[in-house]
DNA sequence: TGCAACCTACCTATCGTTAGGTAGTTGAAT
DNA sequence: ATTCAACTACCTAACGATAGGTAGGTTGCA
């Protein structure tokens, strides 16, 4: 199999970690092949290497930043751990993007722009919305003695997304993180 | 008392109208004068007779639409109405963005920004959302017989609004407007 | 006459993107 | 072991388009 080119692969995650910073910043159209070069260190020109246009780059970055969030998460019928503790294990994941990256969940500044992204970049950001749903309705189906019906199940699981994705904007636009704090609590006590 | 001209005026509104629309759809940095100027029918440099600047446009925008908002949803102490009718108006102010207008809500958007705008504009988008939390904490304090303590209405008042947020952001991505309507249904049972 | 509301014409900076080139590496044939 | 073609990972230089912004002129109304 393909041995791949190792400096290929980290010049590439360069990118796309400099890529996801600036549209977890200031949104898609904040995001400049120049800029991008200039942080990594190589011309604008060089990026065109590792993507074929800018759509391309971001639809790869926003895979990527999928993939991440939904290992991050776990798996949602690991009959390890409770109810309780997956949907923690999601708001955690929530709390990092605000407290440790200081930055928007990528996601969700994507879907605030739906209207205005290409393509294959809207379609990778309805992507994790859908992916996340599904998570929650897992995680939350199996939740011990509660079952509950399933449109209830569903409409916890919206509500969840929902609540955190608001409180990271709210939290991040007033600049106090106990905002998030505070809808995580209530957030928490769904199960 | 200064006689107003009336051209300036609709100019300047449809200015802010175009305006406002792009940036609910792209965010602040997809909004510009050129594409501005063609929609109004109006040349590019005419637009910065009406505003010194993209950061005075972009403030004024958001004050516009803040007051636009909160003249909307009414006052949170009219005695003719209950908190549960309040709540009901709320949340019909962000479905009306979802199904009317087809569009972000503008400060959600900018919230989502925040850390990339320019601070006279980013300002505005803070003021929209500890407007919002006040009057949600208002309307949700005398409702009937429940009180509750303080900070519980506090914290509601986060979730409501971080619920509604998030959720027009989910519906948009997802293109499923019942999304926001299954949010929106548990959250007018908070009160 | 004076000012408001535009205009033309232009500036510099940056955008995404392309063409074409170069240094270094690799793998196979000579 | 040497040669050579192919390939990777960059580069320089530039394209046309567009960005925010400015100087100064024109027009029409009070």
């Amino acid at each position: 199999m393909p041995k791949r080119a190792q400096k290929h692969d980290s010049t590439k995650h360069a990118i796309l970690d400099v890529a996801e910073r600036m549209a977890r910043e200031g949104g898609y159209h904040d995001v400049s092949f120049r800029r991008i070069a200039d942080d990594v260190g190589i011309k604008s020109a060089s990026v065109f290497h590792h993507f074929a246009n800018k759509e391309q780059l971001g639809a790869a970055m926003a895979r990527r930043y999928s993939d991440r969030f939904m290992e991050t998460i776990g798996d949602p019928r690991d009959p390890g751990t409770t109810g309780e503790e997956k949907l923690a294990r999601y708001i955690k994941a929530f709390s990092h993007a605000l407290k440790v990256d200081r930055q928007m969940c990528l996601c969700g500044m994507l879907g605030a722009e739906i209207d205005s992204l290409p393509k294959d970049v809207a379609n990778e950001a309805r992507r994790f919305f859908n992916l996340n749903i599904d998570w929650l309705e897992t995680a939350l189906t199996r939740t011990g003695g509660k079952t509950g019906k399933k449109t209830d199940i569903h409409g916890k699981a919206l509500l969840v997304m929902s609540a955190l994705d608001g409180a990271l904007i709210i939290s991040r636009a007033t600049g106090d993180t106990s905002h998030f704090d505070q809808v995580a609590e209530q957030v928490s006590r769904l199960v």
